[in-house]
Parts: C-alpha cells; sequence; structure tokens
DNA sequence: GCAAGGTC
C-alpha cells in the first residue's frame, strides 16, 4: 500500500518527511523539477505502507474569466460581476496537476499536509481535485486525510500525523469566495477606470487605472497623511525657556517647564512676569531611578520588512527578494511567518555556536554560551512557521551586497532576542522657581546588553549636574519663547507597513506586492527617507472615491468582506448565498460609481490634460486624412482628434513616421518603430490595432502582414525561412538606408544581419536566385567602396551565395558565437526554377 | 492588460 502525502512547499515536504522517517529516506526529484519525492516504508493504520511524501508549490489552480472576457473591447465591465469563471493552473510551467496525478496514481491513501491556515485548505481541495479519480479508490473520501500541525516539530509533527483529521471544506470555500470577489470587483472597477480615463487624457502617465481591496485602501493610508500635512494650520505656541547655572561649577543648563507650552501668549506673559525677578531656583527633588530598554522579541516578516525599508533602505519587495534567496541557500529559516516566539524545543546552542566563528559578533555569540543568555520573550504564535533566524553560518565574502546586509540584520537581531535587556539610570531633577516647576533629565547606560549589537539603538548619554534637594542653584535667564507646531510628515514604507499590519490589509506574503504595486502604478513616488509621497493621479483617485463611495477606499471595507468570509469558514453561512449578497453590494457600489464618476472626472480635469491637449502631430489618419497625435506618457498613443478614436502603439522604443508612406488597405500613414538602431519595424497604426488577415495578430507589423502587393509585407521583403528559429521567415530591412539589415518576423527571434555599409541600396529583386532559389537581392554599391569589378557599382545578388553578401551571415554566426554550419541547401526553394528564370515569387508562410 | 493569494 503506498501513502501520498503532499506539503504546501518543496521545503517543508523535505523537513516533514525527515521528520517522520526518522531520517531514513529515499530522495528524486518530481518532472516538473521544482518538487521532490521523498520516500520512505513504515506503519500506516496498522498496515505495512510506502511512504511518498512531495508538495505543491503554493496554490495550484487560480481563477480568471474565461477567455471570451479577455478582450477589453468587447466586454462591458459590469458583465464581469456575472461573466462566467474557470478555474486554470496557477503556474503553467510547473505543470504541477499533472505532476501530481502522476505521483498519486494507484495510491491507497492520501494525507494533506498544506499550512494550517485557509489557503492552506483551499489547496488541499485543489490538491484532492487534481488527483482524486487516479487514487486506488476514486470514490472513497474515508482514504483522504488532513495533517493538523502548528510548528515544524518532531513533536508536532508525529502528534498530527497520530491524531489525521479531514479538510475543511468550509474554510476552503471562504478562499473561494474571497478569489472570486477579488477577481470580479478588482477587474470591473479596473477595466471600467482605466478606458473612461485613459480615453479622455493624455498625460496620466500610466499603463493601468487599476483598482483594488488592496491596493486602494494601502494608496489611502498615504493619501490621508498627504491631506493631513497640506490641510495642517501651524498653531503659534509660547513657553517658558530658563536656563540654570550650577554655582559651584558654574555650568550651566536647561530646564523643562512643567507646564511644557501653551497657546496663551498673555498666559505665558503672566507666568513670566512673576517669575522674571527671581534669581534663584530650589531643588525639590531628585530622582535617580534604573530603567530597561527590553530586547527584542523573535523577528518575523513584517518587523523584518520594516526594519528593512528604515534602517537598510531596502523596499519590501527587494527585501522579500533577498531574503528568499538566503532562505533557499540555507543561510536563514523561512521568511514569511507571523510568528514572534520562539519553539519550545528550538535550539539555540546550535545557532549560538555557529555563529562564534563570525569576526564581528563571534565573541557575543561565545559569551551568549558562556552562561549569558537569557530566555528570550514571549511573543505571539501564529501557528505558521518559526521566526526568522540564522541556520547557518556566513561570512561578508560569501554574501555580496544586500544578501549580507539583511544576514547582518537577521543574524544580530536573533543574538539580541537572547541577549541581556540594556539598562540605564535616569536622574530627574524637580526644581520650583516661586510655585512653577520644573525639571531636567539626565541618562547613563549601565549596561549595553543587547543595544551592544545594534549601537544605533544605544542609550544617548546625557549628563545633568550633580545636586541634592534643598540646594539653590542660580537662574542665568528666564525667557519667553514663540515657536510654531509643525506639520506630520509624509508617512513612510515602514509605517505604512505597520498601517497594513494593523488594518488587515493583505499578509505578510502580499504586503511587499501592494506597496510596490501603488509605487509602480505612479500612485505614490518613494521620497527621501523612503517616504511614500502620492502623485497627483493617486491624490485624484482617492478624493474620487472619497467623493463617491469613501467606503471603496476605506480599510474597514476590506474587514467587512472578511467577516463575511468568516461567516462561510465557520459554517454560519451559506457560500453560495454569501458570495451572491456581497457581489451583489459591490455591482450596485460600481454602478453608482459609474454614474457618478464625473465628481472623479473633475479632479482628473484639475489635473491633467485632455488627449486632444496633449501630444504632438505625428501622422495622418485614414479616415479623415488630418493628422493624429502621438500621446508621449504612458501609455503610448495616437489620437484623432477629429475621429475621436485611440490607436495602441508599441510600447518598446520610438515612433517616427515612415516617410508619409500609406498602407494601401486603408489609407493610414506607416510608422517606424525603433527598438534600438539596428531593429526597425515598419506598421501601419490601424493594421496594428484591427489585423486585416486571419493569419496577423494583433500588435502585428508590416512584416507580418500578409499583403499579396504591398512593397511593406512580408510577401516582398522576405528572403527565406529563418536558420535561427525555423519558423520565421528573413526579411529585407530597408527603412533606414543606406543601413540594410535582414531580420526575422517572428517576434520570439532575436536574429539579426547587419548588410555591408557598402551598400547606398538594396531591395528584393523578383529573380530567384540560380544555385538556392532565394529571391535575390538589386543592390548599389557605394562608388568608392564598391567591391564589383570595373567600379562597377549596381548588381543583383544571392544574399546567402554571394561572396560579398554572405560575410554578413557569417559576422552574425561569429558575434552571435553559434556554430551553425551554413548549408545553403537548407534554403532551397521547393519549387526550384530551372535557370533562373523570371518568375513572380509568391512566398509562402511554410517555406 | 485587470485582483489577491500561495510560492520557485
Amino acid at each position: 500500500m503506498i501513502v501520498l502525502m503532499i506539503a504546501e512547499k518543496p521545503s517543508l515536504a523535505q523537513s516533514i518527511a525527515k521528520i517522520l522517517s526518522n531520517n531514513d529516506l529515499q530522495s528524486r526529484k518530481g518532472f516538473n523539477n521544482a518538487c521532490s519525492i521523498h520516500e520512505w516504508s513504515g506503519k500506516f493504520m496498522n498496515y505495512q505502507v510506502r511512504y511518498k511524501m512531495t508538495s505543491v508549490c503554493g496554490h495550484v489552480m487560480s481563477l480568471d474569466f474565461v477567455p471570451k472576457y479577455n478582450n477589453w473591447d468587447k466586454t462591458d465591465p459590469s458583465e464581469l460581476f456575472s461573466g462566467e469563471t474557470l478555474k486554470k493552473e496557477a503556474t503553467p510551467n510547473l505543470k504541477m496537476p499533472a505532476f501530481l496525478e502522476k505521483e498519486a496514481r494507484g495510491v491507497d491513501y492520501l494525507v494533506l499536509w498544506l499550512d494550517c491556515d485557509r489557503e492552506g485548505e483551499n489547496i488541499c481541495f485543489e490538491v484532492i481535485d487534481s488527483v482524486k479519480h487516479v487514487l486506488a479508490k476514486p470514490n472513497d473520501n474515508r482514504n483522504i486525510f488532513r495533517a493538523h500541525f502548528s510548528s515544524i516539530t518532531e513533536q508536532d509533527i508525529k502528534r498530527a500525523m497520530n491524531n489525521l483529521g479531514k479538510p475543511n471544506k468550509n474554510e476552503s470555500l471562504s478562499v473561494d469566495a474571497r478569489q472570486e470577489l477579488d477577481l470580479r470587483i478588482g477587474c470591473a472597477f479596473t477595466r471600467y477606470q482605466t478606458r473612461f480615463f485613459q480615453g479622455k487624457y493624455g498625460d496620466l502617465d500610466c499603463n493601468l487605472v487599476s483598482y483594488g481591496p488592496c491596493q486602494t485602501p494601502t494608496l489611502s493610508f498615504c493619501v490621508d497623511r498627504m491631506d493631513k500635512i497640506k490641510s495642517f494650520k501651524p498653531e503659534t505656541y509660547w513657553y517658558l525657556d530658563v536656563e540654570l547655572q550650577h554655582s559651584k561649577t558654574g555650568q550651566s543648563f536647561n530646564v523643562k517647564w512643567s507646564r511644557n507650552h501653551l497657546f496663551d501668549k498673555d498666559v505665558v506673559y503672566m507666568f513670566y512676569n512673576d517669575l522674571k525677578q527671581s534669581s534663584s531656583a530650589l531643588v525639590t527633588n531628585v530622582n535617580l531611578q534604573e530603567k530597561t530598554k527590553q530586547r527584542p522579541i523573535a523577528l518575523n516578516t513584517v518587523e523584518m520588512l520594516r526594519a528593512a525599508s528604515a534602517g537598510l533602505g531596502m523596499s519590501p519587495i527587494h527585501a522579500m527578494q533577498i531574503a528568499e534567496k538566503l532562505y533557499t541557500q540555507g543561510y536563514i529559516s523561512y521568511p514569511r511567518t507571523e510568528t514572534t516566539t520562539y519553539a519550545a524545543n528550538f535550539n539555540f546552542k546550535e545557532v549560538l555556536v555557529q555563529q562564534t566563528k563570525s569576526s564581528s559578533w563571534g565573541s557575543i555569540a561565545q559569551d551568549l554560551l558562556n552562561g549569558n543568555m537569557v530566555n528570550p520573550r514571549k511573543g505571539v504564535d501564529q501557528g505558521d512557521h518559526p521566526p526568522i533566524t540564522p541556520t547557518s553560518f556566513a561570512s561578508p565574502e560569501q554574501l555580496p551586497g544586500d544578501l549580507w546586509r539583511l544576514y547582518e540584520f537577521i543574524t544580530k537581531h536573533f543574538l539580541a532576542t537572547v541577549s541581556r535587556d540594556c539598562k540605564y539610570e535616569e536622574l530627574t531633577i524637580t526644581f520650583k522657581i516661586k510655585s512653577e516647576e520644573f525639571s531636567c533629565c539626565g541618562k547613563n547606560t549601565i549596561e549595553n546588553g543587547w543595544t551592544e549589537l545594534m549601537p544605533w539603538k544605544q542609550i544617548d548619554f546625557k549628563e545633568i549636574p550633580n545636586l541634592k534637594k534643598g540646594e539653590s542653584v542660580q537662574i542665568g535667564h528666564i525667557k519667553v519663547l514663540e515657536k510654531q507646531t509643525n506639520p506630520p510628515d509624509y508617512l513612510t514604507e515602514s509605517e505604512l507597513i505597520g498601517l497594513m499590519e494593523k488594518n488587515g490589509i493583505g499578509t505578510d506574503a502580499s504586503i511587499p506586492v501592494h506597496i510596490n504595486n501603488i509605487c509602480e502604478r505612479n500612485y505614490v513616488k518613494l521620497e527621501r527617507d523612503r517616504r511614500l509621497v502620492p502623485t497627483n493621479l493617486g491624490v485624484v483617485l482617492v478624493h474620487g472615491y472619497q467623493r463617491i463611495d469613501p467606503e471603496l477606499c476605506l480599510p474597514k471595507m476590506r474587514s467587512q468582506v472578511e467577516e463575511q468570509l468568516n461567516l462561510i469558514a465557520l459554517g454560519k453561512a451559506n457560500y453560495r448565498d454569501v458570495l451572491k449578497h456581497t457581489l451583489r453590494i459591490f455591482e450596485q457600489k460600481f454602478h453608482f460609481f459609474v454614474q457618478n464618476v464625473s465628481l472623479m472626472d473633475s479632479l482628473f480635469e484639475d489635473s491633467f490634460s485632455s488627449l486632444s491637449a496633449t501630444g504632438k502631430p505625428m501622422s495622418r489618419c485614414g479616415k479623415c486624412r488630418r493628422f493624429m497625435k502621438l500621446v508621449l506618457s504612458k501609455p503610448q498613443r495616437l489620437y484623432c482628434e477629429y475621429c475621436k478614436d485611440t490607436y495602441n502603439l508599441p510600447q518598446n522604443g520610438t515612433i517616427k513616421l515612415y516617410r508619409e508612406l500609406k498602407c494601401p488597405l486603408d489609407d493610414f500613414e506607416l510608422l517606424i518603430n525603433s527598438i534600438n538602431k539596428n531593429l526597425n519595424h515598419p506598421f501601419c497604426p490601424y493594421c496594428f490595432n484591427n489585423p486585416p488577415f486571419d493569419d496577423m495578430k494583433k500588435g502585428d507589423g508590416c512584416i507580418n502582414c500578409s499583403h499579396p502587393t504591398c512593397t511593406h509585407a512580408f510577401n516582398s521583403n522576405a528572403l527565406s525561412k529563418c536558420f535561427e528559429c525555423q519558423n520565421g521567415l528573413l526579411i529585407l530591412d530597408s527603412t533606414t538606408p543606406p543601413k540594410f539589415r535582414v531580420i526575422c518576423n517572428n517576434k520570439l527571434c532575436k536574429l539579426i544581419i547587419i548588410l555591408p555599409d557598402t551598400l547606398i541600396k538594396a531591395d528584393v529583386s523578383d529573380d530567384l536566385c540560380e544555385n538556392c532559389d532565394a529571391p535575390m537581392l538589386n543592390i548599389v554599391y557605394h562608388k568608392d567602396k564598391t567591391p564589383l569589378e570595373n567600379g562597377q557599382t549596381s548588381t543583383t545578388a544571392c544574399l546567402f551565395c554571394d561572396n560579398n553578401l554572405k560575410v554578413s551571415i557569417e559576422n552574425y554566426l561569429k558575434l552571435a558565437n553559434k556554430k551553425i554550419n551554413f548549408d545553403r541547401k537548407k534554403f532551397t526553394h521547393k519549387h526550384k526554377s530551372a535557370g533562373g528564370r523570371r518568375k513572380k515569387r509568391v512566398v509562402h508562410k511554410n517555406w
């Protein structure tokens, strides 16, 4: 009998397999190269069985609309609230369903070891759906089990194995509902907003005007802070500035008024007038207190990201990439966790021993091993993964750049959690001048403790004079000072992470993605000290939602949906009912938004320029013969003011007019898309958006156009089938004479052959090469550089056979370091002509 | 081309 067990990720499959097999197992790689299968023999329900343990990589499936809704032009966004959806493979490269099916074929028992959260419960059912039909008893749910574990410790894993339960359908359904809501709501609003605003404004500078239940509240936090700054009214306040002078040492020091500051000038002057004649202050109290600055709790993801942003200047998304590298290379434990408490059996000694090798903190690790280690503070156990700790020693030489900086932080943080608290004494001296009280405070470190590892957290030493109760101190001066309150500053990335966590926006794994999204979409800009400053676009979006339906950008919107989802998870509400109910609310919100979009639009009008006011005249429209404008800000596009039509353009490279040449199909003037100095694609802006032939795709240019006679289409310019990709056609590019190149019309093929720079003219002749049957080139050489005899400059030659021309192919192969044995027979046309007779060429795609 | 959630 075979028991198949599935974990959520390869690393966990390995850890769990090691524990359950008592480290006696065989491992092999799965066919998708991502997952391994670990096998051992043992007992299961009193049977002698063979265990097979493997994993998925997160979700197996993801939700999307059926293909017919992919076309933004043909779908009204409101249809997305009811349009049919389908589950498709989350990561097609991994071929996860096929992999699972293969490993599950004929298996007797299935044990699910997915993470013990709702997403994990959902993945359980994705796994079941993938394998159920190939199990030994496909229709017997009694052979499917769920392991419930809260940590990856031997005790917990073995206990889970001995107490197998069943997967929880309700929890899984709550995730299905979440997926469907996010998809429908996010896509409907995003498509509507994008179409509406991009169709009106030319300088939004973003490809997408997106909406999402996490990204939008995230943006809203940043805009709220900006609003607080903008609406801040400074207030003037006054306070007594008192300097005292130690009579013996002559040392002068400032003392703080117990009333701090007051916003009433007259009242402050009243006190001032009362005190100004005084010459001395009386020490009324001297208080020496020992204080502690507590060692940090164990590190979880969010805290690591905050520290990486604030202390190391790394964006959260970058910090996570670095952390994942450290993890896969075995330097740190799993970096996505909410838990801040170490497992009961965590082996501190082992980690400390590893770190004694460090030249920088080795002595501290040794000191902790020598009996000076203290128990870590108790944090929170979320039951997901242990806190982030180093798992092996690394030196700065082993880890370049940011890998080292993050590893250093994680290691120092770990050492800090088991180091002694920082202790310092605080001396507070209280004075009285008449009836007003003043004080000053000195600080002195007794023991650095854990702050030894993080000097920037150490206590700043502050000296104050040594005074005794009852002593009298001379007054240096008493003044009234006037100051103003200051506005808050823009939100730092680190503060934003804190706000998101507090409000339940995103998860440890997705918080960095949401922050990255609002940066990439150009809603906020990252400025000094990693502060997030909203752009015009970010501001008008949030202010627009606030005008139309403030709930759309409030964090509570997410939590209210979560509450509904909780009901499903707890089995208190029916999945379909909740989904239907919540979708209806959002559909109504969507329609209300559409009806009132002018409220948001008026804000856009103030900030952005209309399409017609932006851009520069570019080329003539084939419909009205008027000039269309090129809108340069993202997304680059052409706009015909008269016809009110927008034409998408290639997004890479520059666009210029192609010698006022016209497309024979629609009269639109042709353009050239220059991707780099050697790669130019002519295209018709109309055909680019509305392909004229079945074999042409949206986004294709002239070299992919099968027009039978147009001089720009491949029928007129193709020389042969591409010898590099065997897929496309080699096309003569004569768009920028006197430079000539041969390129492949397969977008995925990178081939570029640069023809000799001695040429001044080249086009494709009607003659075919006698030798290889490829179309010949009519060429003209520069009169001073011609390789032809008798100073002759023009000729007809074959690229593949002519000695002067085929050099360029050899150069290409040399440059690309290709060892293709160039065989011109490969290019032989199947209808080889007899004796080089002129004939009209027709290039077939299947050349 | 769109969301958010897993993870590689």
